[in-house]
DNA sequence: ATACCTGCAAAGTCTTTGCAATCAA
DNA sequence: TTGATTGCAAAGACTTTGCAGGTAT
């Protein structure tokens, strides 16, 4: 019990931090993905089913648009590795990934693999918002 | 005319050479893409809008089973630029792009950017299937 | 009290597919 | 001929949204 209160006073300090209502439905997801201390990269619908495994309360709606919400707070970061499946990523560090098509499993890569290119002009009128790397591999 | 023969001929060509029969839908689709010379990148939705600028008579599930077709035949590379909606980029050499969020343009990035970097081991058991670099930008 | 949140169902977006009619080789 | 292709409509996979009822502060 003491496991799962640790969890969930760090899921509410996470969600006060990115000025988010401790509704019991986030504190579960939040619990759920920064619980362990690992990173991890989950779609809505992985989520979903970990929170019915873990008897939470929960619909699939509001774990979008609670991932969502936790995006926008720069809680989350959306990875897209797979056309038509949104992975969300709680390590919103620098880094890259290595992505399984074969699973859809996502694997980080630490930052300093781009720290020698060098990035072509941009064009006319635009600003960079990222520099994302997949590298993509099969089993 | 002599110009619109000649795009037909090498379309044909080039759906032959894919093992793909030589439809009016198809010469016409690939007519549009390949028919100036200039790389693209285009979506299902805007070659089958172009399709039917060019009073073609095809329908978007033809556009779409003929781009997977093309994919396969290695004619067509899929970039995944942006979750939910699959960009076709008529060059499949080495290269990388730059992806403008706000206009959903790409733009090609040449392939040395990607020279001087050592990729990770990769996890057990898989190969590699490819690199892709997205520079996301914004205008 | 009140602005925010949830859940359901419905709608939306993008892509694929079943199948009868049609066409290329 | 005969298997490949087309097109329509329907189905699918994934995500967002309208709105009535519930909740945190």
């Amino acid at each position: 019990m003491a496991d799962h209160d640790d969890k969930a006073q760090r899921a509410i300090a996470l969600l006060e931090q990115a000025g988010l209502r401790a509704t019991a439905q986030r504190v579960l997801l939040v619990s759920l993905l920064y619980g362990d201390g690992a990173h991890r990269h989950v779609t809505a619908e992985q989520l979903y089913e970990e929170a019915v495994m873990a008897r939470g309360k929960v619909s699939l709606a509001t774990v979008y648009n609670t991932m969502r919400a936790l995006s926008k707070a720069g809680l989350l970061r959306q990875v897209n590795a797979d056309a038509g499946r949104i992975y969300f990523d709680t390590n919103t560090g620098d880094h890259q990934h290595i992505y399984d098509e074969s699973t859809g499993t996502l694997t980080d890569i630490d930052a300093a693999i781009l720290k020698d290119i060098t990035l072509p002009p941009l064009p006319r009128g635009t600003r960079l918002e990222g520099v994302d790397l997949i590298v993509r591999v099969r089993s």
